[in-house]
DNA sequence: GCGAGTGTTCGATGAAAACCATACAGTCGC
DNA sequence: GCGACTGTATGGTTTTCATCGAACACTCGC
């Protein structure tokens, strides 16, 4: 029946917002929060898939942290995929990028 | 003594802060709102100093718009100078630009 | 199936921010 | 100076949003 490759549970699949059907306000106030454009960076500098939502440096508790993915996902700045239990990320650049040109890289170059 | 030029008066200057003192996250915060983003948009479709902060139309009152205006100059994204009893207001294009490279162009180019 | 590990959902709390109405401070024309 | 006009400051209300604790759902190894 249902082939079972990679970490194809029956879960509740995440839903995915495209960059393309996100307004730049959604955009913008998804990245103005430091726990998210820290996740962002984080991200940036990772492989993809390879970071599941457990493993950033961030000071807040699972409830808040899974909302802010919630938001990320939402605003089509990341991908997620279910792997075994847990859920393992991925950056959007290329497709947020063609969207909003030059706002990630913004974001990503900046320390101050 | 002092010259009496074009509106020169004792009032408090406004305080300005330059787009290269602000951190990326204070200049997203401060576009990331329906209003300020409209604020911007209008300003940036008139010449500088032609408006004076009564001038546009945006569905809040005198008080909040003057909180609106004090979060762009802090952001760096207006200018504002004393002309008689009115200010008159500048979009910051060039110097913003600088520091956040295609972000206010991003803005502005959007519909969507 | 049980238990550990991972993430989501729910309800409630607290802080931040937007907003308004009012009162105040300047500027200008008379 | 008086009065109209423009914007700011103050105080208080409402809304929004980040956060937490606890309960729940799912996966996996044993």
């Amino acid at each position: 029946m249902a082939q079972r490759t990679t970490g194809t549970g029956h879960r509740a699949a995440p839903e995915h917002t495209h960059p393309d059907d996100v307004p730049v306000l959604a955009a913008l106030a998804a990245l103005a929060d430091p726990v998210r454009m820290q996740l962002v960076r984080e991200l940036a500098g990772s492989v993809d898939w390879s970071r599941s939502c457990g493993t950033f440096d961030v000071p807040v508790g699972k409830a808040a942290l899974s909302h802010h993915f919630a938001v990320l996902r939402a605003a089509g700045l990341v991908e997620q995929r279910d792997e075994g239990p847990k859920r393992v990320n991925r950056l959007r650049r290329e497709e947020f990028d063609a969207r909003f040109p030059g706002l990630l890289e913004l974001v990503l170059r900046d320390g101050h």
